[in-house]
DNA sequence: CGTCTATCTTAGCGCTGTTCAAATAACAGA
DNA sequence: TCTGTTATTTGAACAGCGCTAAGATAGACG
């Protein structure tokens, strides 16, 4: 068997001493978090249109058919990408919510920080959004990432002067938010805008200049 | 031959009289219309994942390899049924535009527009986009068209106040506000936002009330 | 009338997502 | 340690996809 030889991976009783966090890992090792690392892999190096299953089953080693044990579906598995992408997003916005800045500049740097990680991983980006967007039944899972990073931008706006009794008032100004930082994020990969990004002399004060439009990004809250 | 029960269009000499726009209408009469027309019929109704190629020619009643003599690729079909949706935004922000509403309202009432037409051809509208992004090579007629309707904003911006000379200013002003009705658009087909829309009291208020966040719908141009 | 060219068809390639029965590896209990 | 059960993986197969190549056909033109 060939496969004998690609497993080199910690067995069942070895694998139990140092994480016994999933179900079981049975003939791989862990086969499902192996294809979904080889998706997000095969993702981001050649588009979300490239990711074929059979792909990803290639990258793993294993026969068309092994993926359908993990996941009932093609979107079942990029489901399980958009979750990946969705934690990394969590992360940036840790980090930009904890960067040495004043609680009104901070709403701003987190709108960067938001379009700086969509131009990072766009692939991985598109497949997030798609996800969300396609389904109105969103796996619970995705849909708990989503709302913990709507959550963390509500909670800068607070942390920023927004009254957290006008909760009408703090939700529209959370939506404004993001829907101003995602239509930027899908607006600056057009190449139209280059000489304008020149212009102000880099991408970051491109993308202050846009978001300095939007009420919450420019000056804090208030309604 | 089925074929000739099918066609029954003006034939070459009859059609010179009435339009003799395109090269030249063979055996079908005008495949290429007829293929694009079938397109947008059937993104419309199954979403952009289900317009297959040869669903397509199916549709149209011809064989899956006749649309390759009007289009090399099938995304150069996806770049004519994108083009036939933005001369329809074109058409919808006349509309807005001439409505009777002073000049800062005007230019909420495009956003509001924007993000209707969105939500009125949702499959269309991701066309648009999807063709618009992959492609640093986009197809002229496509960016013409995109091109107008960009500008047809910033007239608007600049017809409620904004300073023509402000080049840098009117670009950035009409970025943002694409960019928020862009990230609008894709965000009301969300579940989650729909008691806010119910508590607001319809989805045109709840619109409004985001894009009133947006320095430039809210209340005309002050940079 | 014959020739020519654009148009359309038929047939086929390799790829895809997905299903199913059969094989195999790991575990549980004797 | 052997046995039966179950989870996991394979191999073969299906229909549908984008796309290509070669041949048929219909209209245009001399």
């Amino acid at each position: 068997m060939i496969f004998t030889a690609i497993r080199s991976r910690p067995t069942l009783s070895e694998m139990k001493e140092s994480e016994a966090a999933d179900p079981r890992p049975y003939h791989h090792g862990d086969l499902r978090r192996a294809l979904v690392e080889a998706a997000v892999r095969l993702v981001e190096a050649d588009g979300p249109g490239a990711m074929s299953l059979r792909a990803v089953a290639r990258e793993a080693g294993v026969s068309p058919a092994a993926p359908y044990h993990h996941f009932k579906d093609k979107s079942e598995l990029l489901d399980a990408v958009a979750h990946e992408g969705w934690e990394k997003l969590d992360l940036a916005f840790q980090t930009a919510r904890d960067a040495q800045t004043s609680p009104p500049d901070r709403v701003r740097e987190l709108g960067v920080a938001y379009v700086r990680f969509a131009m990072t991983h766009p692939a991985l980006y598109r497949v997030m959004y798609d996800c969300s967007r396609d389904k109105a039944d969103m796996p619970a899972h995705v849909r708990e990432n989503e709302e913990s990073a709507y959550r963390r931008v509500k909670d800068v706006l607070i942390s920023a002067g927004a009254d957290p009794a006008d909760e009408v008032g703090l939700e529209l100004a959370t939506i404004a938010c993001w829907c101003a930082a995602h239509g930027l994020a899908e607006m600056t990969s057009f190449r139209q805008f280059d000489a304008l990004k020149a212009e102000l002399g880099g991408e970051d004060a491109f993308l202050r200049g846009v978001l300095s439009h939007v009420g919450v990004f420019a000056k804090g809250l208030q309604r």
